[in-house]
DNA sequence: AAAAAAG
């Protein structure tokens, strides 16, 4: 019925060495080097035209803000706002000695720093190709052109109608620079995962096409190409390995991959790519019919040829970034529609023509029903955060989008989804919108990344604020390793972002307040905070302004945050795939991160799960930890673990795992109230002691071995 | 029970 490809399948022990975690040889050649710090080393070979020559300084991840075109545009470029009161504000420390806001400044407000190399006048990265020729010049470009006259409604078209005869979506426009800079100059180093050859990959279906290893192994146009070198993407992750040649061919796709591994550049790269070659199709008549019929400054009817749905605005904010990134000089013009925001400026700015629309579920219904987004044309639909967008809470409004309106049924247009964890039930619902799909696995479902250090401490809930302070203060990560300027930074600073994560929105303004009246340079976000604090509040801890970010579930998923060292679950979730996507937002990139949860008797329900987790990620697990789980296991048999993993992906695995490597560990219900809690065991007792057991000499020989970054 | 997502 269908043949299961399985390639490049090696144990954990062997990605662990890959990534020379385990390695304390001291050999500064076999160490694990980041990629936003192998610039040092000189340039790489298979990096394009050696964009990165220049960039010896200083220059680390660089932060994400100051690209929106909604909402917080131009927060944090200039001086500090000192008007705006509220929890969107900056929470410094009202002494004012711990102030990161000088150093933010001299290092962030300056803007741009790196040298303009040839990447940012051109596309030239490979063939040092002038301005003049570079329409001359295009290669094989220019199969499945758009023989369709006249672009009409494009507002990010700089060309006169008269330019050109025809439109040819796969020809890139001129390059504009202020444009290329505000685009591309906040983005990181791109993700390379060189070091990740060899994570298991799953790829099930019929005819699955060959993945691939480069860029360059398909053809995907000038536009992307170019784009993908001023993103400085130098290879494909291992999702995009396969993901991008499943998408070009057609297929429809459901794929699992582990948090920040380069997900929404596996969709965005081949869904733009085939719009670039085969044109806007019916869509552009569509929009001009609907243009003319309803007059020039009337209603106007858009008809994306994508829609990419997501569960957050802010995720829908990072999606909608990145498209323009991988829209620069292309004719395609991507949108965000989102709640919470000024629908009138939105319907503006889909008016001026929209062809990739990343949107929020309700948001977009709206629109829909208002007329002012046809799904007729959409021949490629994305759905981030899949299963969370087939949950109960989203389900019936993808059914409004997907099912009862005018999109194209499955089979004729194309269907890709894409998330961390996928539960098995929300797995056979999803095939509802899926035809003769590919399903992708790109190392096991639902599992977490090997560079996040997961640590799991017992904290009373009476103990849980002065235990958090304790944590504050003692992550200190060694300052040969903060950054690579050598500075030395300080714990919770503008380099070690740290996000803590409770379970209701009134805890999290409770804990904002409480770090904020104890000194804490803190914000807050959550959905019952205005849109504007919330986009606020994400640039500030963006930016390093606010290097703490309490937060709710609406932080869990998605969110592609640079520099988050340390995420703290204050308050445990209930169900194991929130903890997954939760600690995500750490160790992306291929950079280390650490996530502390504090447990208790409450979080009973994800006891079982969690040390599955552990276990499978090959993480130290305390003892009281595995006897909770056992009880809870012979309490009630059948409620051991959630039921939906039953007979599902990867779970099964470290499941029995963990029943063989539990000998010995059934210590008393004591055992747990004292090794787990007690601040005399080595991290209670004020900053000292806890220090210690944070600190690379400390963590019980996991960090003696390796750091922070991996040097 | 809570969070998210339309207003």
């Amino acid at each position: 019925m269908s043949h299961v490809a399985v390639e490049n399948v090696h144990g954990l022990d062997q990605q662990l060495a890959v990534l020379d975690l385990n390695s304390s040889d001291g050999i500064p050649g076999r160490r694990y080097i980041p990629p936003h710090l192998r610039n040092k080393e000189g340039p790489k070979n298979d990096s394009p035209g050696g964009w990165d020559n220049g960039r010896s300084n200083g220059f680390v991840n660089g932060f994400h803000d100051g690209s929106r075109m909604n909402g917080g545009n131009g927060f944090g470029r200039g001086p500090m706002r000192t008007d705006r009161g509220g929890r969107g504000g900056f929470r410094g420390k009202p002494g004012g000695s711990f102030n990161p806001i000088q150093t933010l400044q001299s290092a962030d407000g300056g803007g741009w720093n790196a040298p303009k190399d040839a990447a940012y006048n051109s596309f030239g990265g490979r063939s040092d190709r002038g301005k003049s020729s570079f329409f001359n010049d295009r290669g094989s470009s220019n199969r499945g052109r758009y023989e369709r006259g006249g672009f009409g409604g494009g507002g990010n078209s700089r060309w006169g109608e008269d330019s050109r005869d025809e439109e040819d979506w796969s020809k890139p426009l001129p390059p504009n620079e202020r444009q290329e800079h505000e685009l591309f100059a906040a983005s990181n180093t791109g993700i390379n995962f060189e070091k990740y050859d060899d994570i298991p990959v799953e790829a099930t279906g019929q005819n699955c096409p060959q993945h691939i290893e480069s860029f360059q192994d398909l053809e995907m146009g000038e536009i992307i190409m170019g784009n993908i070198a001023l993103s400085r993407y130098t290879r494909p992750t291992p999702v995009q390995k396969y993901a991008i040649p499943i998408i070009k061919s057609k297929r429809d796709l459901m794929a699992c991959a582990q948090t920040g591994s380069g997900k929404t550049a596996a969709f965005l790269l081949p869904v733009l790519s085939q719009i670039y070659t085969e044109g806007p199709g019916e869509a552009l008549q569509a929009a001009k019919n609907s243009a003319q019929e309803n007059g020039k400054y009337g209603r106007r009817k858009q008809y994306p040829i994508s829609l990419v749905l997501a569960p957050t605005r802010e995720l829908a904010l990072q999606i909608y970034d990145e498209a323009r990134k991988f829209a620069y000089r292309s004719l395609v013009r991507p949108c965000v529609v989102y709640g919470g925001a000024d629908i009138g400026q939105q319907i503006r700015d889909l008016e001026r023509g929209c062809h990739l629309l990343v949107a929020t579920p309700g948001r977009l219904v709206d629109m829909m029903e208002r007329g002012k987004i046809g799904m007729d044309y959409c021949n490629y639909l994305v759905l981030d955060e899949a299963d969370r967008m087939l949950d109960m809470g989203f389900e019936p409004q993808i059914r409004r989008i997907v099912e009862q309106d005018t999109m194209p049924p499955k089979g004729l247009r194309q269907t890709m989804m894409f998330s961390a964890t996928f539960p098995k039930e929300i797995q056979i619902l999803a095939r509802d919108f899926l035809e003769e799909y590919i399903f992708l696995a790109v190392g096991r479902v639902g599992s977490t990344s090997e560079n996040i250090t997961q640590k799991v401490v017992w904290v009373e809930e009476n103990d849980k604020r002065s235990f958090l302070l304790d944590l504050l203060n003692a992550t200190v990560i060694p300052s040969e390793v903060q950054d690579n300027t050598g500075e030395n930074v300080e714990k919770p600073g503008k380099e070690s972002l740290t996000l803590v994560f409770v379970e209701t929105k009134k805890g999290a303004d409770a804990l904002e307040d409480f770090l904020y009246r104890e000194g804490y340079a803190c914000t807050s976000i959550h959905g019952d905070r205005s849109q504007r604090d919330r986009e606020e509040a994400l640039h500030q801890f963006r930016s390093g302004r606010c290097p703490i970010l309490v937060a709710t579930a609406v932080a869990a998923r998605g969110l592609d945050i640079s520099n988050v060292k340390h995420v703290i679950n204050f308050d445990l979730p209930s169900d194991i795939e929130e903890y997954v996507h939760r600690i995500g937002r750490t160790g992306r990139v291929g950079n280390l991160g650490l996530a502390t949860s504090f447990f208790n008797d409450k979080n009973g329900n994800i006891t079982k799960d969690l040390l599955d987790i552990l276990v499978e990620a090959k993480q130290e697990v305390p003892s009281w930890l595995e006897s909770l789980a056992y009880e809870h296991q012979h309490k009630s048999s059948t409620r051991g673990r959630s039921k939906r993993f039953s007979g599902g992906f990867g779970a099964r695995d470290y499941r029995q795992t963990s029943n063989s490597t539990s000998s010995g560990g059934f210590g008393s219900r004591g055992g747990r109230s004292t090794g787990g809690h007690g601040g005399n065991r080595g991290f209670g007792g004020g900053g000292g002691g806890f220090g210690n057991f944070y600190s690379s000499d400390g963590y019980g020989g996991n960090y003696s071995q390796v750091d922070w970054w991996g040097n």
